[in-house]
DNA sequence: AATGAATGAGCTTTCATTCAT
DNA sequence: GATGAATGAAAGCTCATTCAT
């Protein structure tokens, strides 16, 4: 479910194999550097990360919005991989919006650039594919949503909206003094945010539970 | 409460009348813009949104983050006034800790611009007066956790640090299709957030509780 | 006819004087270039020529196309001067309009830029100032051929558009391994031409006299 | 006088049949391509019209430069022909003459690379071969305008270099909105030219008549 | 003191040329 | 020998900052 043929694969012939390995090692160099300085550093600097000349990075992605939407893509693709596993896997639905909540790392910069970036916003514009993606990923959510509403365990007033947004709440990188302590402290506040969405919790919330419509296009 | 000296005071003459009518012009266009546009936009922008020229910006503000750090003096300054307004005010200390997490329109950009812009984190880097007030934003809220897990409203195993975190949050821009959206969006999440935190949803967190120590400096 | 106010004037603030002498330059050191080099200069090199930085090209022209727009309008604008010069003070057509043809150097790049330009073509499209200069400048010649041919000096079988492509054969700088050699080639072939335009040298042409419509957009 | 050996032979061995196959592709699509994007395009554009990789261009011409006099050579030596074949087959040099300046399309691009390409100026520089056919180029045409003068159709006033200026001057594309109209006013721009060259429209021209060697280097 | 013009470093992108496959 | 991937220098353009008016 991940070693498929090359990745972008649009009819186009597949890659050779030195290019391939460069693509790969570019997107992968992007996805770090966006994650640690955000969507606007210097393409240089990546193709520096990437151990390739920066013609490099532009002959396989014409601009740099090319790049954040490859970077998008690719991310995506393992988040909705992981959130497709957990509905499968996991014995409650509940348990699945827990995993799906508690995407990765990787997931994280997914999203941020996907349904959230406000830097990358433009980039995103009129791409198709990454409209699609949206989608894919709002799909699987909105399983899950109604999956654990229906067992009870998410509270009702919440719609797929609802938790969408609860989850980009969660994706952006918390800048505090030290990593360690972003990284619990978004562990904890995902703790906190879960028992809030637990049917026991619920108190009145303001306004309309929001449908996954509320955040497509 | 608002009508205090310069700001910037620090022994230098106090600012003739017209000079500090600029520099509060400059500083609201620079908020306003900011919120907007993000912290990107070039400073020639915010002159003309101010209605003064680029050399004036310059003579009052040395140079662009000297111009952050005062718009989120600025902000932060309003944003203590109401979180003490809130302690003092409210009832109980729950319902002023709800205040003070739902001071987020205002205090938005304050925060995103003190504690959490990675783009202006340079910005803030070694500014004296900005952890200052970081310390004071913490202190406040120090005392509304402690108060409220005190009469029994908050769960007793988050620490300030952990509340701060959920404010932080929250106060990002939720970048979704519709700006009203965002708006509602928002409220909700904030809703759910609390419903979590109410020491009656309690159910374990993974790890120590956060303390207020752990966002300073 | 030549001191006119700021050039481009277009409701916009005249120019600090500063500002209007480097503009001025800028367009001059520009004409230069391109007559010399061709459209295809790197910027900086006009820049350094009218001995600004670049930066100040920049604030000037939008873009490099702006720069050739601006460049092509200033001397058309001063090619139109000398033609309706040359129709007042010459007392026949045909001495008007071989003044016309004998057009000086800089009208030369002027026609060369606005109608002619192979290079600079896309910085044309869609600029409406441009189309306007194109049709007072064929205005212009077309007023000259009529009162030629009515005086019965210019061969009846040419339109303007005819008078106005040979105008651009010899608007063309012409490569030949020694500047004078060029200047003095192109006074002969000018002879040449004026020769064949004489009514009394005509033999027939193919196809139809072209009318000034031929030219226009 | 088409099947000699291989263009650049200049002692090495001569080319692999596939091999000379690229070549030639290459110089068509060069030609084609020069033509009708002018001398700026890519050399990867150059490759991919001809058919073959870059790596192929860059094996057969060792740069830029190269390529471009090739494609001057082989056009200009199909010129040769042509003129030749006029001067033989026509019954009077008035008839030679016309139809050497009538060669317009195909000889078009080559003396703009050859003799006038300002841009691909420094191609020709220092290359013994492009001097070679230039100067038999001139040669032909000086045959053509004495026997033309001798002949008493020609006016006796002009040199082989003022022909060939004039020859250049046609040359040229001539960039007007539609192209057909390029093409008919060339012609009939070429007609007025020839009417002016005629013996007996001759009024008089300023300076000497150019010899041939003026073009030369 | 205010203004806005000038500056130039820095980023994006293109393309001639080299080199691994 | 052919291919097309990689390279990096060069050019366009933006914007923080300085300085003349």
């Amino acid at each position: 479910m991940d070693s498929e043929q090359p990745t972008t694969a649009r009819g186009s012939a597949p890659l050779r194999a030195d290019a391939r390995r460069n693509r790969d090692r570019i997107i992968a160099a992007a996805a770090q550097a966006f994650a640690v300085r955000g969507p606007d550093l210097p393409v240089e600097e990546i193709a520096r990360a990437a151990g390739v000349g920066i013609g490099t990075v532009y002959r396989r992605f014409p601009d740099r919005d090319a790049l954040i939407r490859a970077v998008a893509q690719e991310t995506v693709r393992s988040a909705m991989a992981h959130a497709r596993a957990a509905v499968i896997e996991e014995p409650t639905a509940w348990a699945a919006l827990e995993r799906f909540l508690r995407q990765s790392h990787e997931v994280r910069l997914a999203v941020r650039l996907v349904i959230d970036s406000p830097g990358a916003r433009a980039a995103m514009e009129d791409d198709p594919e990454i409209y699609e993606l949206r989608r894919v990923m709002l799909d699987v959510l909105d399983r899950i949503v109604h999956a654990a509403q229906a067992e009870g365990s998410l509270r009702a007033d919440v719609g797929t909206g609802d938790v969408a947004a609860a989850f980009l709440l969660l994706v952006r990188p918390l800048i505090v003094p030290e990593a360690d302590t972003a990284a619990s402290a978004l562990e904890r506040c995902l703790g906190v945010l879960l028992d809030g969405l637990r049917a026991s919790a619920a108190t009145s919330l303001p306004g309309e539970a929001l449908a996954r419509t509320a955040l497509e296009h």
